[in-house]
DNA sequence: CTCCCGCGTG
DNA sequence: CACGCGGGAG
C-alpha cells in the first residue's frame, strides 16, 4: 500500500495534503513542506483521513498539469521525507502554466538562484570530484609566468574530450620531458609528443595541433601565448570552451563564463538558461555562456565552472543523476524528470519540448 | 550533423 | 562488448 507519510509522528491527510498544496503555491512563505518545518504541523494528529494514494496523487497532479512521472512517485514511496519535493515541483507546474513569472527575463536572475549556488557549494565541500585534485588550472603552477600560461594552454588543449586524470597523466609526461614550452614543442618531434600525450582523446589531431601552435605562439606572440579571446580562437584546436578558460586561468582576465558540457546540462536542468525570452532550452554550450552572462554576477563567473563541473561530475550527472541526494532539488525544475532508461533520444526531445 | 579516439560503464 | 561521452573542425 502506497502511503505518503511527513514523518512518522504526523502523518498528512489527503485534504490536510491537498490543502497544503494549494495555500502554499500562492503563499509561497516557505519553499519546502514537511512537518518539522511547520511550527503547528498538525492540528487533528494520527488525521483521521485516508494517507494519499499513488493514483490520487496521480489524478491531483493531471489536474494540475503536473509532469509527475513513474519515477518520482517511487523516490517519494522510497524516500518519505523527499515528500518535501513536491510543492516545488507543483510550484514549477505553476509557473509553467501561468508564464510570466517562470520564463526567464533577459537579463534578470532566476528566483532561488543563490540558494542553489549555496547548496552546490555545500555539497561540493562535502563531496570529492575528480575536477578539485586534477583542474587543468593546476597546470605548471610552479613555473614561471610565461611557462605556466603555455601550460595552461597545452593543458586546456588536451583536456577537451578527456577525463582529467588521463590529461593530468599526459602533462606529467610532457614536463618531465622538457616539452611543455613553445620553443621546445615546437623543436621536438611530432611522434614523440604523440607518444607522450597518448591516451589523451584524439592524440594525433593534438600533436599537431601543438606543434602548430608552439609554432604560432613563437612567431607571433615570442613564445608566450596571445592574451585575447580572439587570437586564442584563432589557435588550431581551441574553441570558445577552451579560450575562456585560458583567459580565466591564464591571464585572469575573465572576458566570459567558461562553459563545457557539464555547466550546459546543468543550467538548463536548473532553468538557468533560456533560449532569448523563451522557455526553451538554450542549444549548445556557446547559447548557454551568453545566457548565463546576462544575468550570473560577476565574480560567479569563474567560480561556476568548478562548482558546477564538480557538481556535475558527482551529482548532477548527464544520466541518472542522483536527484535524491541533490540537496538542491527542491529547487530544480527537472528534479525526478529524467528517464531511467537510455531509450532517451525520441523520449528526451519529447520531454524537453514540454518542459 | 559527422568525424576524430580511447575509455568507462551498463 | 557495444554504446556513449567529450570539444573542435569541417
Amino acid at each position: 500500500m502506497f502511503q505518503i507519510r511527513a514523518t512518522s509522528a504526523s502523518s498528512l491527510s489527503k485534504t490536510q495534503f491537498f490543502n497544503t498544496y494549494t495555500r502554499r503555491t500562492r503563499m509561497s512563505k516557505s519553499p519546502t513542506f514537511s512537518a518539522n518545518s511547520d511550527p503547528n504541523p498538525n492540528p487533528n494528529p494520527g488525521g483521521s483521513d485516508a494517507a494519499v494514494s499513488k493514483p490520487e496523487l496521480r489524478v491531483f497532479a493531471r489536474r494540475k498539469r503536473l509532469k509527475m512521472t513513474e519515477q518520482q512517485l517511487i523516490t517519494v514511496e522510497a524516500k518519505p521525507h523527499k515528500l518535501d519535493l513536491l510543492p516545488d515541483i507543483e510550484e514549477f507546474g505553476y509557473r509553467n502554466e501561468t508564464s510570466s513569472s517562470y520564463s526567464i527575463d533577459i537579463g534578470k536572475p532566476p528566483a532561488n538562484w543563490e540558494k542553489v549556488l549555496q547548496g552546490i557549494r555545500k555539497m561540493r565541500s562535502s563531496e570529492d570530484a575528480p575536477v578539485d585534485s586534477m583542474g587543468c588550472e593546476k597546470a605548471g603552477s610552479a613555473l614561471p609566468p610565461k611557462e605556466r600560461r603555455f601550460a595552461v594552454l597545452v593543458s586546456s588543449l588536451l583536456s577537451s574530450q578527456t577525463k582529467d586524470q588521463v590529461t593530468h597523466g599526459a602533462i606529467q609526461r610532457l614536463l618531465q620531458n622538457g616539452l611543455l614550452s613553445a620553443d621546445a614543442i615546437d623543436k621536438g618531434d611530432e611522434a614523440t609528443i604523440k607518444s607522450l600525450i597518448y591516451p589523451v582523446g584524439f592524440y594525433t589531431r593534438k600533436a599537431s595541433n601543438l606543434k602548430k601552435i608552439a609554432k604560432i605562439c613563437l612567431a607571433k606572440y615570442n613564445g608566450d601565448i596571445p592574451s585575447s579571446l580572439e587570437e586564442l580562437l584563432s589557435l588550431p584546436g581551441i574553441g570558445p570552451k577552451m579560450a575562456h578558460l585560458v583567459m580565466n586561468v591564464a591571464w585572469d582576465n575573465v572576458q566570459g563564463i567558461c562553459v563545457d558540457t557539464h555547466v550546459h546540462r546543468i543550467c538548463n536542468r536548473l532553468g538557468w538558461v533560456s533560449r532569448a525570452g523563451k522557455k526553451q532550452k538554450t542549444s549548445n554550450p556557446e547559447e548557454t555562456r551568453e545566457a548565463l552572462q546576462l544575468w550570473l554576477p560577476k565574480e560567479e563567473w569563474v567560480p561556476i565552472n568548478p562548482l558546477l563541473v564538480g557538481f556535475g561530475q558527482t551529482v548532477c550527472t548527464p544520466l541518472r543523476p542522483r536527484c535524491g541526494v541533490c540537496s538542491v532539488s527542491e529547487f530544480c525544475p527537472s528534479a525526478f524528470k529524467e528517464t531511467s532508461s537510455p531509450l532517451s533520444k525520441t523520449k528526451k526531445s519529447g520531454l524537453s519540448k514540454k518542459l
